[in-house]
DNA sequence: ATGAAAGCGCTAACAA
DNA sequence: TTGTTAGCGCTTTCAT
C-alpha cells in the first residue's frame, strides 16, 4: 500500500489513486469520498553536498526562471518562436547553473545520436589508425563523435561489436572486415535499417553495400609495370589472407602486367601471410630457396616490407642491386629504413576520409545509394626499387 | 483545433480532452455531454515495405505474447519474479522478431551507458594507439565501449571534446592532455560529478584525479646511468614540450644521475622539440655544432630516434661508436632501424590497460579514492648504444 | 507471476 | 510568445 493518509479522514485505507494534475497525483478517500492532491515531486538535490551528483536540468532551469520546460528548451535550441528577454535571461541562468544538455535523453527523442560508429581490426596497425585519423576528423568537423571498436581480427568480435552499436547507439556505421571474417549475414540483417552502412578498405564483395576501397588492382599494377621495366625477371608477390577482396585485387593487377609483358606466372611465386613477422620471413626463405633469381619482391604492406629488408641485408642480400622491395601503404616506417622503401602509397588517410564524408551525407541527406568508391593511390619510389 | 467529431452530434465544435485510458484519449463533447474515447495509437509499421524503419520494441513483443511491457522486460532481463514458460516464449519470440534493446533508452533510465570515453592527443601517434589498444581490450573485455576523440594535441578541441563527452553519453573519462593544454578549469567543474575522470600518460599535476603514469623519472635514470657506464661525457636529451609532467620527470631523472656521476649539467644539451621531424633535425644539428666532443642523445621517442639515426648516418657519423642514441617508448621502427634501437620500453600498452582497469574498477565499485599509478618500464638493449 | 503506472530528460505538436 | 501534453523505449516500484 502507498501509505496515503487522508487530510479529512485521517485513514490510511482505501485510498485510490484518481489521475494525476499537475504532476501531483489525486486521491479518492473512498471512505468520506474526499479527494485530495499529494506533491508527488521528490525532494531535489536532497543527497549531501559532498558530491553533486545531480546534474542540473531543464526542469531546474526552468524553475529558476519561472517559465515552463518548453520555453527552456526554446531558447536554448535558439527557436525563433520564443521572447529574446526571455531566452537571453534563460541562457544565463543555463550558463551559470552550468547547464548540459543529457544527450541520452536528446537522441531519444530525435532519434539521432551524432555519433558514428566503426569497427576496425586492430588500433596498432599503422594504416588502420591513419585510416581513423582521417575518419575522426572529417566526422569531428561535421560535429560528429565516433565510438571505435576493434574486432582483433576476430570474427565473433565483429559480430558482437556490429550488434551493440546498431541498437541506436551510432546514425551510422563504417565497418573494416576482420580476416576471420568470410560470411556476412550479421551485416546482411542490418541492412534494411535506418542506419546506414558502409564497408571501408576491407570489403565484403556481393553485398549492397557502399564501398571506399583503394586502389589496388592498378597500384599492383603500377608497381609490377614498375619492376618489370627495371627488368625484374621473378618478381614475388606476398599477399594477405586469400579471401579478403584487397588481396584478390592486387593479385589480379600483378597478374594483368605478367600478361601484358608476356612473363610466364608462377604460382609459387605468390604467398599468403597472416601479417606476422615470423610467417612473413618463412616466405621470404621459400623463395630464396627456390628461386636464386629471384630479382624482387611486392610486400603486402610497408611493416612487413620493413621486416623483409631487414632479414635480406642480414642475409648480406644487396637492396635494390640483387632484389629490389617495394611496400604498400606509405607508412612512417619506410623513410627510416636503409635503403629507404620504395612503396605505393595507398592514400589510407584519404580512404578514412572519404568514407566519413560519404556515411555523413547518407545520415544528412537520407539517400542510401549505393556507391563504391576507389581512392587513387601513386608510387613513391626512394631507394629499395 | 484536434479536428475530433463526436461519434453521437457528429459535431466538431466543443470537444474536450477528458482523460487518456489505456493508451487512448478520452473526449467529451459539450455538445451532447457524451464520453468517447478515440485510439491515439499511430498506425506503426506504416512506412512502405521497402525500408523496415521500425525497430521491433518491447511494446511490440508485448503484443505479440498478449502480456505486458513489464513482464517482457523482465524476461529478458532473466528477473526471477517471471513464470519460466512465459519467459520462454517471450524471448522466443524477441529473437524471431529480431529484438534490439534500445540502449539510449536502458541508458536514460538506468543512467549508465556502459560506455568509455578517451581523450587522446593523436591516432597516429605509435605510442597512443597502443594505449588505446590497450584501453579498448580491457574495455572489451568487460563488456564496455569506447568513444575516442582525438584532441589533435589542440586545447580547444580538448575542452570541447570533454563537454561533449559528461553529457550522460559516457560512465567514465580517461584523458592524455594535449600538449596545449595548460589550465585545467575544463577538467575541474567536473570533478564533483558521477563520472569518474583519470588522467594517462600526460597529466596535469596538483589536480584531485587519479594518474597512471609511466616510470619516466627512472626511465630516464636507467637510460642515462647505462649511457654513463658506457663511458658518454656529453649526453644530449631531447625532449618534450616544457609543460609536459613527462618532460620535467624525464629531465629530473636525467639530472639525478649527472648529479650521482658528478657531471656538471649543461643546460645547452636540452632541447624541447614539438615532435616534428624539422625540430628534432634542427636540435640535433645544433648540438652537432656546439658539442664535436657529443657521445650520446637520450630521444623523446623512438620515432625521433629513428630521425635523429637517419640524419646521423647522412653525416657519416657512427653509431653507435661516436654517438650512442637511445629512444623511448619500444616501437616497432626500432627493431628495423640499422643499428637497430636500444630503448626504454615503458609499456605504453599496459598504461592503456590500467587506466582501463582502474576506471572501470571506480564505475563499477563507485569509489573515487585518487591514486596514482606508476608503471614500470625496463630497458632494452639493442645496437645504437 | 503479472500488470499498471511513473518517470528518466528531453522535443515538438498543439492549445491558448 | 508561452504553456500543456504526449511520447521516445525502457526500468522499476507498487498493487494485485
Amino acid at each position: 500500500m502507498p501509505r496515503v493518509k487522508c487530510p479529512k479522514c485521517a485513514q490510511f485505507e482505501n485510498i485510490h489513486k484518481a489521475g494525476i494534475v499537475r504532476n501531483k497525483q489525486r486521491y479518492n478517500c473512498k471512505n468520506c469520498n474526499y479527494h485530495f492532491i499529494q506533491d508527488k515531486k521528490k525532494t531535489k538535490n536532497s543527497s549531501e553536498p559532498g558530491r553533486n551528483d545531480k546534474q542540473t536540468s531543464m526542469q531546474d532551469i526552468a524553475q529558476a526562471a519561472g517559465v515552463s520546460i518548453a520555453t527552456v528548451s526554446r531558447a536554448l535550441k535558439n527557436k525563433s518562436d520564443i521572447n529574446r528577454e526571455t531566452s537571453k535571461l534563460i541562457k544565463e541562468l543555463a550558463n551559470s547553473m552550468n547547464y548540459q544538455p543529457n544527450i541520452l535523453a536528446q537522441s531519444l527523442v530525435t532519434r539521432s545520436t551524432h555519433t558514428l560508429g566503426v569497427i576496425i581490426p586492430s588500433l596498432e596497425t599503422t594504416i588502420f589508425s591513419t585510416m581513423l585519423s582521417g575518419i575522426q576528423e572529417v566526422a569531428a568537423t561535421a560535429g560528429y563523435r565516433v565510438i571505435i571498436c576493434t574486432s582483433n581480427e576476430k570474427h565473433e568480435r565483429e559480430v558482437a561489436n556490429i550488434q551493440a552499436l546498431m541498437n541506436n547507439m551510432i546514425d551510422g556505421l563504417l565497418i573494416c572486415h576482420s580476416i576471420q571474417t568470410k560470411t556476412f549475414e550479421h551485416l546482411r540483417i542490418h541492412l534494411g535499417k535506418r542506419i546506414p552502412i558502409i564497408q571501408f578498405y576491407r570489403v565484403a564483395v556481393g553485398l549492397p553495400i557502399s564501398q571506399i576501397l583503394a586502389n589496388d588492382e592498378s597500384g599492383a599494377e603500377v608497381v609490377t609495370e614498375y619492376l618489370l621495366k627495371k627488368g625484374c625477371k621473378k618478381i614475388a608477390v606476398l599477399l594477405g589472407p586469400k579471401e579478403l577482396s584487397l588481396t584478390q585485387n592486387r593479385l589480379q593487377g600483378y597478374l594483368n602486367m605478367l600478361r601484358k609483358y608476356k612473363i610466364k606466372f608462377d604460382p609459387k611465386l605468390l604467398a599468403h601471410v597472416d601479417f606476422s613477422q615470423e610467417s612473413v620471413i618463412r616466405s621470404v626463405n621459400n623463395w630464396l630457396e627456390q628461386f636464386p633469381e629471384l630479382d624482387a619482391v611486392i610486400s603486402i604492406s610497408d611493416k612487413s616490407a620493413a621486416q623483409i629488408i631487414t632479414y635480406l641485408k642480414n642475409k648480406k642480400i644487396k637492396i635494390p642491386q640483387k632484389i629490389r622491395v617495394v611496400g604498400f601503404g606509405n607508412e612512417f616506417v619506410g623513410e627510416m629504413l636503409a635503403p629507404k622503401l620504395t612503396t605505393y602509397d595507398t592514400q589510407t588517410r584519404i580512404i578514412g576520409e572519404e568514407a566519413s564524408r560519404l556515411i555523413l551525407e547518407q545520415i544528412i541527406s537520407g539517400s542510401r545509394d549505393i556507391t563504391t568508391k576507389t581512392v587513387p593511390g601513386h608510387l613513391i619510389i626512394r631507394e629499395s626499387a
